[in-house]
DNA sequence: ACATTAAGTCACCAACTGGTGACGTGTCAA
DNA sequence: TTGACACGTCACCAGTTGGTGACTTAATGT
C-alpha cells in the first residue's frame, strides 16, 4: 500500500464543465441564489474550484455560460399553446388572459427561473442581465402572437399587461418562501386559479373598445 | 504622554441603543439589507459589536426592536388624506385609484421600506415578519375606511386591489436597481404618473355595477 | 472612602469567502 | 522512449463574518 491514491478523476474538459453548470443549476434549485459562490458550485460538482477560473474565467463567465443554456425561460410556444389558430378566435381580452395563465403557470413550474426572477430584485448580474434581455425579446416577439388591434381596445394595451405581469412576478417570487398576500394564495393551483380568474375579469373589462 | 487615551466614550446605554438602532436604519437606506450584519451596524453606530449582544441579545432582537420604530410604514391617514370626506364622494374606483396612487408615493419616499420589502421575497426573519403584520393590520384598517359596498361592483374587489398592490411592490423594488420594467419607467415621477392612470382605467372598468 | 455594578474596550476564536501558486499525473505526438 | 501539455489535486493566502471572555473605567449607593 503506497496510499494516497489520487483516483485518477475523469480527466475530461468537457464533462467537468458540464459538471459544473450543473452545479450552479442544482444549487439555484436547491439552495437558492444566496448560496451561490465558488466554493459553492465547485462542491456541488464534486470538482476542484480552480477549475472554474481555469474553464470559465470567474464566476460572472460561469453564470453567463450557464444563461446560455436553455429551458429556463419559457418559450413563446409554451405561452402560445400548441394551436395559435385556437387562441386567434378568442377576443384580445380573452387571448391575453389564457396567454398569461399560460405565463404564470410556466413561471411556476420553474425553480431556477423563479430564483433567477428573485434575484433580479436584489442584484445586477450576468445572469440577471440575459434572464432580462431574454425576458423582453420574449415579449417582443409574444407581441407579434398577440397582435394589437388597434380597433380592439382604446385602453393602453402594453402597460396594462406589463402591469399584470408584474403582479405576476411578485406572486411568484413571494411563493418561494410565503403562502398568502393578505390572504391571496401564491402557493397552490386552487390559489392561482383564483388569480388567473381575478386577471381574466380586469381584462376583460378592461379591453373594450365600445365606449 | 502615556498615550492611548480610551477617549471616555459618552458611557450612556439608552443613548447607545439608539445609535445602535439608528445604525440599522443608515445601512439599510445606504447599503441595503444585504449588508447588514452584527459587524456592520457596530461600526456604522460607532460601537463595539459586543454591545448588541448585551443590550439587544443578538441580530433579531436587535431587528425587533427596530421594527417597533414608527415612520417605516406609511400611515392610514397618508392614503386617505387630509379630508376623508373629500375621497367618499369618488365613486368606489376612483376612491381606490387615488388611494393606491398615494400608496405607491408613500412606499416610494421610504428607502427603508422599500428595502424591507425587497427582503421579504427574499428572507425571513423578524424584521419581515413584523413588516408583514404591520402591512395586513394596515390593509384591513384601511379597507374599513374604503367600504365595500356591495352594491357598488360585482368583481372581487379584495384580490383585484391586491393583485395592482402586487404589481406596485414589484415595480417600487424593482426600481431601487432598474429604470424601468419592458419601457415601462419605475424610477421617474413621470413613470409613476403613467402607471397611477392605467391602475385608474382598470379600476374604473373592472368595479362596475352596472352589468 | 470604598465596594459594587454597569458601560465600554480589546483581543481573540472558528468558520467561511474568493483567489492563487506549486505540484502531480495521465495522454498524445514527435 | 521521451518530452510537452492539459487535467486535476492540494495547500495556502488574506479578508470577512458572527460570537465570546477578560479586561478597564466611570457612576452609584452606603
Amino acid at each position: 500500500m503506497t496510499g494516497a491514491r489520487p483516483q485518477t478523476a475523469t480527466r475530461d474538459k468537457k464533462a467537468t464543465k458540464e459538471r459544473l453548470l450543473n452545479g450552479v443549476g442544482a444549487i439555484l434549485s436547491r439552495q437558492g441564489f444566496g448560496s451561490l459562490g465558488i466554493n459553492a458550485v465547485a462542491q456541488e460538482a464534486g470538482v476542484d474550484k480552480v477549475l472554474i477560473y481555469r474553464y470559465f474565467g470567474g464566476m460572472p463567465e460561469l453564470l453567463h455560460a450557464f444563461g446560455q443554456s436553455s429551458g429556463f425561460w419559457p418559450s413563446v410556444a409554451e405561452v402560445i399553446g400548441e394551436d395559435p389558430h385556437e387562441l386567434m378566435r378568442l377576443s384580445l381580452a380573452d387571448r391575453w388572459a389564457v396567454g398569461l395563465s399560460r405565463y404564470a403557470a410556466a413561471l411556476r413550474r420553474r425553480p431556477i427561473t423563479k430564483e433567477i426572477l428573485a434575484w433580479e430584485q436584489i442584484e445586477r448580474n450576468e445572469l440577471c442581465e440575459i434572464l432580462r434581455d431574454a425576458r423582453e425579446k420574449w415579449f417582443v416577439e409574444l407581441m407579434a402572437h398577440f397582435p394589437d388591434d388597434e380597433a380592439a381596445t382604446d385602453a393602453d394595451l402594453i402597460s396594462t399587461v406589463l402591469l399584470v405581469v408584474g403582479a405576476i412576478h411578485y406572486f411568484v417570487v413571494l411563493s418561494r418562501l410565503q403562502g398568502d398576500f393578505s390572504g391571496v394564495a401564491v402557493d397552490t393551483d386552487e390559489g392561482w386559479d383564483h388569480i388567473d380568474s381575478v386577471i381574466l375579469t380586469i381584462l376583460q373589462r378592461t379591453f373594450t373598445a365600445d365606449r
